[in-house]
DNA sequence: AGCTGGTCCTGATGGC
DNA sequence: TGCCATCAGGACCAGC
């Protein structure tokens, strides 16, 4: 289930103890998840240095000299580092990447992830077609109420779906969402074409400092995140109203509620979102 | 069994 | 009318 801030905690974990390091040997167990897994990365990663591990949106890109190895946990992926030589994988350990004296093992039981190659060749990464489209970083100076104004004016789906689809900011996923839009005062159904400028820039602030805190949460809980012994849980200490569903909103004491829109659930308090 | 999570794609709809 | 952007829904999975 990770959103922005698990992925980023991810990236932090993980780059003391890869980075700089030589690929020895690329194992991949299953190739079957979210978009198959191409053939042959062994051959294109052995005896490169890996350079660097950046992010982009939810996505991990792992830099190396010649490409990107670009990585998406889904929604129960787990990248994990184990002291080489590692231990014999388990059911839905399907990835290896071995290195001198570390290997990072990509788990992910329900195979939403992906794993992917871009060829350094085939230009910049952010071109590829999966990173192309995606909305501006959360915490890159462009974002702002004016810029999130310009981006969600004139269309007519509830807010909470336009937010969370990604083309106008990305890394706010299903969970920060609801408590993005609950901090902003904001009601999850409301047409994003009603909020004018004073709301977008509410929810621009409120959607930084959501994240912000989620990723300081998770970074008390680095050293477990990709430690051997698995993965730290949800980052949200609180919630404000997500998953609270017939408890009381901490501010106003009105009981929280749950909506589907599309498929998806939404949590919020009927007081402190009522526009 | 039904629900959960995040994209990504397809086909439908709406506005100009 | 056609074009384009947007929207809704389905698909992919395993674990509880």
């Amino acid at each position: 289930m990770p959103e922005l801030p698990e992925v980023e905690v991810t990236r932090r974990a993980l780059t003391p103890r890869v980075v700089a390091g030589v690929v020895r040997e690329v194992c991949v167990r299953e190739h079957r998840l979210r978009h198959p897994v191409p053939d042959g990365l062994d051959a294109l990663l052995r005896g490169r240095e890996l350079l660097g591990i950046g992010r982009r949106g939810k996505y991990l890109l792992w830099r190396f000299a010649h490409g990107t190895l670009i990585s998406h946990l889904g929604m129960s992926g787990v990248w994990r580092v184990h002291d080489a030589p590692a231990p014999p994988p388990r059911r839905h350990d399907h990835v290896d990447l071995v290195f001198d004296e570390v290997v990072g093992r990509l788990t992910d039981p329900r195979r939403f992830g992906a794993l992917l190659w871009h060829s350094a060749a085939a230009g910049e990464v952010e071109n590829h077609p999966l990173l192309a489209g995606l909305g501006l970083e959360p915490f890159d100076p462009r974002f702002s109420g004016a810029w999130l104004y310009a981006g969600i004016r004139g269309r007519s789906a509830a807010i909470k779906q336009v937010l969370l689809a990604g083309d106008v900011v990305v890394g706010v996923g299903n969970i920060y969402c609801s408590e993005s839009l609950f901090r902003a005062g904001i009601n999850p159904k409301l047409s994003a074409r009603r909020l004018g400028p004073v709301r977008c820039e509410r929810l621009a602030q409120a959607v930084r400092e959501v994240l912000t805190q989620a990723i300081e949460a998770g970074g008390s809980t680095l050293k477990d995140f990709v430690s051997a012994e698995g993965a730290a849980g949800y980052f949200m200490l609180d919630a404000g109203v997500y998953g609270r569903e017939g408890e009381t909103c901490r501010v106003c004491g009105t009981v929280i509620r749950r909506i589907m829109q599309g498929q998806r659930a939404t949590y919020y308090c009927p007081h402190c979102q009522r526009h």
